[in-house]
DNA sequence: TCCCAATAGTATCTTTGAGGTACTACCTTT
DNA sequence: AAAGGTAGTACCTCAAAGATACTATTGGGA
């Protein structure tokens, strides 16, 4: 996607820089890899483990798209068996202070959201019958 | 999802809060809703023009599931032409401080996000000739 | 009277991307 | 010779998102 090199500010515009970074973070997987890469670089294997339900396909291409951004290296030794590591650049570090900031909020509020939810969903029973 | 009463921190598993409020706020239009709402309600066609580019389906489902997780509300007016009104519920305007922490990053680092991926799409076209 | 504008959605079809399961290549160890 | 460990691929399925067109309602203008 291309960006102009000046930006006055309008978040809702396709092109904002809001809108390419909530695509970039705003899958399933990316945050939770960048959480866990925090201390110390980490084996494909690790990750997987770490993560509870992505499978390796999925796993694989989300780490090429970190490392094509400039978010995660990647450094293969070349050993047998595999052993490839991963590791946080100083761009994906930084990204940790926000995400760290909706972990807290999430820490605090998932409890009331669920709650919520669940009412929602008694009700659209109620209705169905 | 069921969630359980204590949480002792571990992010990764299926069922912490960290991933139902990914899940939630990890789509692609429901960060830039809760921005739009920000201020004053809006009605759906507000809303829709703001943010370029959502179709009306897909709209209203996200709207839809925002109510039911009590992040905004919605008021029907019982007018012709019709008139519906969004706006957040306290749970939703507490979600805009991390939001807005997100969009602050962004907003400092798209140019060097995309200026990587850019270079490796360079990259991968010579690879691929 | 008839038709149009305005609004909040629905309906239907297509496309995209994530998930599931199984498989590969490679060398080491037993 | 067989099994094990690792970093992925291949292939198929299915659900969600996108595109485009359509609906219901009624006050106002020709």
């Amino acid at each position: 996607m291309r960006i102009r090199d000046s930006w006055e500010g309008d978040a809702f515009d396709p092109e904002c820089p809001t809108r390419v970074i909530l695509d970039r973070v705003g899958d399933k997987w990316t945050v939770l890899i960048i959480e866990i890469l925090d201390d110390s670089p980490k084996r494909f294997g690790e990750i997987r483990r770490a993560i509870g339900g992505i499978t390796p396909k999925v796993l694989t291409s989300t780490l090429r798209s970190l490392v094509a951004d400039g978010l995660v290296t990647r450094q293969s030794f070349g050993e047998v068996p595999p052993r490839v590591e991963y590791s946080l650049t100083d761009l994906g570090r930084s990204l940790q202070a926000p995400v760290t900031a909706l972990r807290r909020w999430a820490e605090r509020n998932v409890a009331e959201l669920i709650d919520n939810r669940d009412r929602q969903a008694e009700i659209d029973d109620a209705q169905a019958r």
